[in-house]
RNA sequence: GGUCCCAUCGUCUAGUGGUUAGGACGCUGGCCUCUCACGCCGGAAACCGGGGUUCAAGUCCCCGUGGGACUACCA
């Protein structure tokens, strides 16, 4: 026996990594590394109809990029069912559980028929007394308590009691010989020394029969912490309806992990008036109690808010690599250097990395393209003169960077009497094709001297060609 | 229907008997400014209702109401 605390996250492989559970894997980790416990992964893929490999990957990906990293697993819950039958076996034997045989069919009837009658859809306990053998089809029950009151003592909700008469007898082992749920993740979680199962609270109603089958068993409880459901803005249960629920979906939408970790442990504790939070700083803040009761709504704002925030703080050498598949087709080739700039300049504007991307176009232009609308009202022939004196002089720039350019600006405007409101936005055009962009004289630090020119250059000409058209 | 959970601005939350009920997202007014963002300053915005307990209740208790979860040979 150790004595070091142990959590665990157990997925069931029949989807993508949804947020709800990507904060239960979340609290989980904290609470290990914050304990110096360890966190185990199990995969719950007991259910042969729904399960499949291909979830189980896409889950220990979005795991991977979350930065969840797991001490012990993946365990395969299916893999484990000799033991699971073992443990069938010794209740049987023991008269904790009996054979049932009433099918399927016959059970939902009664259940219907019991809701339409007003009464409890419970197990009427057809079998429970009869001391049936195995046969093909049969189930495993377990034989619940009659009598007596079962306590959830819960980390984050409290005390919570139920009346044992409350509880079903309920199926522990399938027709197909597979354990059901109820069952396998109370071997797994005693058989793995789970000390502290945290879990959704979609749960507490399981929680007084895995009890009762504990003690059964004769394995210690662990401690329970039910954290609350994340809700969709109509306060259900979050589901696709409600957008995107797939970690990795926010990974393709340019979100950054750190974001998404911040804004989930956010949704149920707190830790002050504080927002950000890094990893570490989460490692060595998280507790149990600062979990709330409540469920909580997500808010896509207030994570790209976040995402925002953590892209303009993020180290442009990072970003450029996570920038790397996004950048668009044109921008092959150019060299690290002159993408870490691009960057720069986008970073403080962009609230996801895909935005970024796609606001980048223009650095990566042979010819810029302009927006009609921006061209016409500011490429306009008052503006050639000044810009073209800005191309024949512009490449004498020294240094040629935000600090060189500024100066020079200045001077150029001072020099020709007008203000820098006149030719910005021409400028802008020449330079992006849009009315929105970084600032000038950072594009222009980027673009390096020789393409400034060259976009003046073919503005003025732009504007020459659109006057002589007009006229003819 | 039954069981269980929950209840502070639209949303996430702070609050642990005495506060002008604080912060954040979003919304909004202004400043900054070459555009857009960022940033900064300001604003609107909440204790579900009713009873108790107490000198004093967002905070404790009860009852309502509302919302959610579970009620599978899913997990």
């Amino acid at each position: 026996m150790t004595s070091t605390l142990r959590t665990r996250f157990a997925p069931s492989p029949t989807g993508y990594l949804h947020i709800g559970g990507a904060r239960t894997a979340l609290f989980n980790w904290l609470f290990a590394r914050h304990t110096g416990g360890r966190f185990v992964l199990r995969i719950e893929d007991t259910d042969q109809e729904r399960s499949t490999e291909a979830s189980t990957k896409a889950i220990l990906d979005a795991m991977a990029w979350m930065g969840l990293t797991w001490d012990e697993g993946p365990f395969f819950q299916a893999e484990r069912v000799g033991l699971h039958r073992n443990m069938v076996l010794k209740l049987i034997e023991e008269g904790k559980a009996y054979y049932c045989t009433c099918t399927p069919e016959a059970l939902e009837n009664k259940r219907k028929k019991a809701l339409a009658e007003g009464r409890k859809p419970k197990y009427d306990g057809t079998c429970r007394n009869k001391n049936l053998k195995k046969t093909p089809g049969s189930v495993v029950r377990f034989r619940g308590a009659e009598t007596g009151v079962t306590i959830v003592e819960d980390l984050v909700k409290g005390n919570i009691s139920f009346n044992n008469e409350e509880l079903d007898d309920l199926i522990i082992e399938r027709a197909d010989g597979y354990p059901t749920y109820n069952f396998a993740v109370v071997i797994d979680d005693a058989m793995m020394n789970i000390t502290h199962v945290i879990r959704g609270d979609d749960h507490v109603n399981n929680t007084p029969r895995q009890i009762l089958m504990y003690q059964a068993l004769g394995f210690d409880v662990p401690k329970f912490a039910h954290v609350p459901m994340i809700l969709g803005s109509d306060k259900t249960r979050l589901s696709k309806r409600h957008g995107a629920t797939s970690v990795m979906a926010y990974k393709d939408m340019g979100y950054l992990p750190d974001a998404l970790v911040n804004y989930l442990v956010r949704l149920g504790w707190s830790h002050g008036d504080q927002e950000i939070f890094s990893l570490p700083e989460l490692v060595d803040l998280f507790t149990l109690d600062a979990v709330g009761k409540s469920p909580a709504v997500f808010n896509p704002e207030k994570l790209l808010w976040l995402n925002a925030h953590y892209i303009k703080e993020a180290d442009t050498r990072r970003l450029l690599e996570e920038m790397k598949p996004l950048w668009p087709a044109e921008a092959k080739g150019r060299d690290d250097d002159f993408m870490q700039k691009v960057i720069a300049d986008l970073q403080p504007r962009a609230k996801t990395l895909v935005e970024m991307a796609s606001a980048a176009g223009f650095y990566f232009a042979d010819d810029v393209l302009y927006d009609p609308e921006a061209a016409g009202k500011f490429l306009t022939a008052d503006v050639a003169d000044h810009l073209k004196a800005l191309a024949a002089s512009i490449e004498s720039v020294e240094p040629f960077n935000k600090e060189g350019i500024e100066s020079f600006l200045k001077d150029f405007i001072e020099k020709r009497g007008i203000k820098f409101k006149a030719v910005a936005q021409p400028l802008r055009i020449a330079l992006t094709g849009k009315t929105v962009s970084p600032g000038i004289d950072e594009v222009m630090a980027t673009l390096g001297s020789k393409c400034v020119r060259e976009r003046i250059l073919k503005a003025v000409a732009w504007i020459e060609m659109s006057a002589s058209t007009n006229a003819s």
